[in-house]
DNA sequence: TCGGGTACTTACATTGTTGTCAATATAAAC
DNA sequence: GTTTATATTGACAACAATGTAAGTACCCGA
């Protein structure tokens, strides 16, 4: 096992002085903390101490917190899951119907590689946790719904006939799909076959005009 | 969390008479034994305790045969690369240039959601385990060369002109990133959006037409 | 049948991690 | 300034997990 840095530099403050913050805000701290060594070790870089220790504060402050590390986890699944939404219908919304695929294709793929969220989602998905949080199962069928009124009002726009919603539901999910595949087995693929930073940028290009040319050729 | 069976029922011997196996059997067992323990209940579930009983023998024996958890591990990425490695390479290397890339589509699919390897080299990429295996690397190297081969073969038994590379590339990456992301995200966006065993077929299917049509149409 | 190698076991040591508790400090309300 | 609520802490308890040591049983070859 590579000797990851157990504990990051530690900003422990020198002793007295407590600072005290709104429980809102504490909480915000700590979830923050606790998604950044999630996305940087994975799931077994999820403990009490280090995430305490990250941000100067005690353990038992985060159960205080959250009640267990369970709760914790929980908490960072909930917001991880309605920033995901907000992302990615806020996405969906802007633009116009005859606005090209490639905006949204990267919206989503940044969407779930910032900040780690689809790794986060994937370790929850892993773990089996998934089937608690009933808010996933909207997400899908919320974007779903919004893609194809688009491509409907696009294709009547085109005068084509309106294409078929699985169809729709089909580039969806390749979409997703491919999109928590790259957070996963992106880096590591892209390195094995020496593409750069740049040449990621142009696979995820190339994906979107690959959809687009569907997505107009309504067959 | 949902309440995992931590056990699942104990195949502990009555008493007394030992099972005694080659090491190599052993080994083999144990590794099996990790391996379903992980598809079914992800990093968490790994616990030489919990392999042990599964397969009936005390947690020191597994020790014994890979000196320490980490040795375990290693062994069990070690065994899903070249596995999934034999798999695809064979899968690539039967059919004939002419065949279309349905195939091709679904072993790559199967081979990865099969005895969740996927999941496993994803929790390995999710640990930063990943550095240490060169074999990821050659993998991917070896398949988009012989995948470019076979369509510049194809490409010209039609007469048309050798397709870029890096277009055969992103196929392939597309395909990798797909197959990984349905392995994790799969069985929930299905279950999400109200698709069968049938649909998920059906998207396979969609995805093979998608890219059978772009690697035909050579741009 | 004896002896050596080794797969395997039981009991124990060690360490690390979550969780509890009483006490303390700080901010806000009165 | 006093009181109240609560965010925070240090010390400790409890437990779970890996790892160690020494001994036991089984196979195989002389």
């Amino acid at each position: 096992m590579p000797p990851i840095a157990k504990s990051t530099a530690s900003p422990t403050r020198p002793s007295g002085k407590r600072v005290r913050r709104t429980a809102e805000e504490a909480r915000r701290l700590i979830l923050d903390a606790a998604e950044e060594r999630l996305a940087r070790q994975g799931p077994e870089g999820l403990r009490l101490q280090d995430i305490a220790r990250d941000i100067g504060i005690s353990h038992p402050a985060i159960l205080h917190h959250f009640e267990s590390r369970e709760g914790l986890v929980r908490a960072l699944i909930a917001r991880a899951n309605t920033q995901l939404r907000d992302t990615m219908l806020t996405a969906l919304g802007s633009g116009h119907a005859s606005s090209d695929a490639a905006d949204h294709i990267g919206h989503v793929f940044e969407a779930l590689s910032d900040r780690g969220t689809a790794r986060l989602l994937s370790w929850l998905l892993l773990t089996g946790r998934a089937t608690e949080n009933s808010a996933t199962h909207n997400i899908m069928g919320e974007i779903v719904d919004a893609l194809q009124a688009r491509r409907s009002e696009y294709a009547e726009l085109k005068g084509k006939p309106t294409p078929d919603r699985e169809d729709t539901l089909f580039m969806a999910m390749l979409t997703a799909n491919a999109a928590f595949g790259e957070a996963i087995v992106g880096r590591q693929l892209a390195e094995a076959v020496g593409l750069d930073q740049d040449g990621i940028k142009r696979f995820r290009n190339w994906f979107a005009r690959l959809l687009n040319e569907h997505w107009d050729g309504v067959k």
